[in-house]
DNA sequence: CATATGATGGACT
DNA sequence: GTCCATCATATGG
C-alpha cells in the first residue's frame, strides 16, 4: 500500500489567499478505480465571501456557494461553461472562501490525461482549470470530498518541489477583480494557464 | 505570434 | 432569457 500523507485540515483553516500561495508545489491525487492520477499544483486562485465581487459566494448563499461556508478541506466542484472546476474550501467553518486550482503540472497517470484530453502536448494537458479536471476525472461525483482524509478519492499531498519561486498577478477571467494580485503561480512553470 | 468568437450546460432573475 | 472563475477554433499580422 502507498503511502499517503494528505495536508492537515488546519493548513486550510487559514486565511484564503496564504493558503492559496501554500497550496503552490503540493500535489493533487486522484485515486481512480483503479489507477493513480497526480499532479503538481502550480496555480491557484483566491476567493473570498461578500466582500469579493468575483466570487460565488458575493451574492450570499447559493446552490454553488453554499459549500465554502462548510468545513475546510472540503472540495468543492461546480460546472461552468459545460467544464467542471476543482476548488478547496478554506477558513474557519462559518466563514467563506475558497482556493480554484487552475494549472497542474502532470505527475502520474499521464498516459491516462492523455486519453482522456485527447491530445499529446504535456504543456496542453493541465494548463487550465477546466482542462485539470477533464484530465484526472474529476466531477460532480467529487463534491464535498475532504481532501485531507487519506482513504478519500481526491486527496491534496506533501510536494517535493524545493527553492520554488513564486509569482503574483490579478486573476483572470474575472469580470469585476478586487484591487489585490489573488493569483498565485510558480514563477517559470512552463505547465500555467494562459 | 495575437485577438476574436461561438459552443457549451447549469444556476439565477 | 441572461450570465458566467472556460476552451478550441478561426482569422489576421
Amino acid at each position: 500500500m502507498t503511502k499517503v500523507d494528505p495536508l492537515p485540515r488546519t493548513f486550510y483553516r487559514r486565511d484564503t489567499k496564504k493558503v492559496a500561495k501554500d497550496l503552490l508545489g503540493t500535489k493533487l491525487v486522484h485515486k481512480d478505480t483503479n489507477k493513480v492520477v497526480s499532479g503538481t499544483i502550480v496555480e491557484t486562485e483566491a476567493y473570498y465571501g461578500p466582500k469579493d465581487p468575483a466570487s460565488r459566494a458575493s451574492n450570499g448563499k447559493t446552490k454553488i456557494s453554499t459549500p465554502m461556508w462548510s468545513k475546510p478541506g472540503a472540495s468543492l466542484v461546480y460546472m461552468v461553461h459545460a467544464y467542471w472546476l476543482f476548488n478547496i474550501v478554506t477558513e474557519e467553518q462559518g466563514t467563506p472562501g475558497a482556493v480554484l486550482i487552475r494549472a497542474l503540472k502532470p505527475g502520474k497517470g499521464i498516459e491516462l490525461m492523455k486519453k482522456r484530453r485527447e491530445t499529446d502536448d504535456l504543456h496542453n494537458l493541465c494548463s487550465g482549470p477546466g482542462k485539470l479536471t477533464e484530465a484526472l476525472g474529476i466531477t460532480n461525483e467529487h463534491q464535498n470530498v475532504d481532501v485531507t482524509e487519506a482513504s478519500a478519492a481526491v486527496v491534496v499531498t506533501q510536494g517535493d518541489l524545493g527553492g520554488i519561486q513564486i509569482g503574483t498577478s490579478h486573476r483572470i477571467g474575472v469580470s469585476e477583480d478586487l484591487p489585490q494580485e489573488l493569483r498565485f503561480y510558480i514563477e517559470g512553470s512552463p505547465f500555467l494557464s494562459q
